[in-house]
DNA sequence: CGGTTCGTTGAAGAAAATCAAAACTCGTGG
DNA sequence: CCACGAGTTTTGATTTTCTTCAACGAACCG
């Protein structure tokens, strides 16, 4: 089992900035961040606008920091503007799993609970906006169009730790690996130009506790993906796609 | 692997009946009961549910019957009545992960997407009602605190995913097991009185579709968790609750 | 009563975990 | 510029947990 990690530094305030809830294009063809694109931002007017604005500061976070802990007080929303996270929960033995990695455009911290159940931590330098929780709900209850927005971000990511659970459930250590990596690609195409080629921000432990396996399974499974041609390990971390119709195949099942 | 079940009726439409779209204790001091009967009814004045009311019709499904499968057009929402539901995925190999296990109050069908990405498929007699997609769609436009609604819903479903995640990533049977009697329980003691007894209505091979098991550990699970006189195993397929303590700590990983 | 499905149990096998160690990366500082 | 050292990745050998395969008994049903 790994061992438990232990960070408990604060994220750092930083100055006002402009507010930017999502760092996303808006008109992308991309179905994940259309969504995300058309949220908040283009729900509200722009006096609505500079009145959600000052509800919120911003803030940076550097590579190991957390945003917040599991069992903190829930009294902050986060709007991540750049950079990248993992949000985990860890079992009292030390077992952990990652159950996403934020980016920028996404939420974080918008429990139902008085309490955090998972932690946020940097994989890189992470900018973000902060909200006291507080007053983004009054907002929120202020105004009802803003409920539509929250639903559609919770039904997306509903949608996908549902596909997590098919992986955690039934996939096997090279099909994990594969729907992983494709999900990379996905995300990066979404943002930047059609590069098949992502960097990885986490380790490879943070890869097999995503993924329900130990980093040794992971490196292994890399390495097989590897010889077989699907993918290119190229230095600084980077992974370049070379077989995309062949990894899909592999990460739904069709392929050995 | 599992064989892929091969499931193809319709769901029969049943005559029109009260509208319920929760059936749950409306003041009940559990958490999730406690959203879900502020959901929706509690939403609506009486006029504006006369009007939602208009927009369903109710039916009924035998067990094995599925209100719809994976790849389905989406054009129905459903609202769980009376009985209970698997919600299912499978592989193209017939490897099956069941992501939940709906009742009654539960919400199915409202994805954001075409088309159903899950099956649902009945355990035992379901009524349920229907609303036309495109008209809850619109009535959910048209009334913008319904979306607050819908998200809190999706939030909860959410939080039960992520613990899903936890469950199949990082838990072993024993743990795994612990937890869904428990979970059970907990639904159970929700909408009756305190018993610690509840019925099983899915299989074995079900319970393993959902834990990321086979029929076979799940089986010899019950069997350990017997014997160490955790649980009893009543005739009827009920299973009774001996020690919640202990099953609790075997549930979070603190026990071996 | 035979047929089917479901649940339990046993024995053998496999995928991934664990244990162990070498190779690589990268920042630091001599 | 290169050597050092901590952390990470890779690879190998062994073990474990769970799966697979197989058999059997119980419940159910026309």
């Amino acid at each position: 089992m790994p061992a438990p990690s232990e960070h408990r530094q604060a994220g750092s305030p930083g100055t006002e900035k402009s507010l930017r809830l999502t760092t996303l294009p808006e008109g992308h063809p991309c179905g994940r961040c259309a969504v995300r694109a058309a949220t908040i931002c283009g729900t509200l007017k722009a006096k609505e606008l500079g009145h959600f604005k000052s509800l919120s500061s911003s803030g940076y976070a550097e590579p190991s920091q957390c945003l917040f802990h599991e069992g903190d007080p829930a009294q902050l929303v986060y709007s991540i503007t750049s950079g990248s996270l993992k949000l985990y929960r860890l079992l009292p033995d030390g077992r952990r799993q990652i159950a996403a990695f934020p980016q920028a455009g996404d939420f974080l911290g918008l429990t139902l609970e008085k309490v955090h159940a998972y932690t946020a931590e940097a994989l890189e330098p992470v900018e973000y906006c902060r909200f006291p929780r507080q007053r983004f709900d009054a907002f929120v209850d202020e105004h009802p169009e803003m409920g539509r927005e929250l639903y559609l971000m919770a039904a997306h990511e509903l949608a996908a730790a549902r596909e997590q659970m098919v992986l955690l459930g039934r996939k096997t250590a090279r099909e994990r690996l594969a729907s992983f990596l494709l999900t990379l690609f996905d995300r990066a195409r979404c943002r930047n130009a059609d590069w098949e080629i992502v960097r990885l921000p986490m380790t490879r432990t943070d890869i097999a506790d995503h993924l329900g396996l130990t980093k040794e399974t992971v490196s292994r499974t890399f390495t097989s993906l590897r010889r077989t041609e699907m993918i290119a390990l190229l230095p600084g971390e980077r992974v370049e796609l070379l077989q995309r119709r062949r990894l899909e195949q592999l990460a739904c099942g069709e392929l050995g």
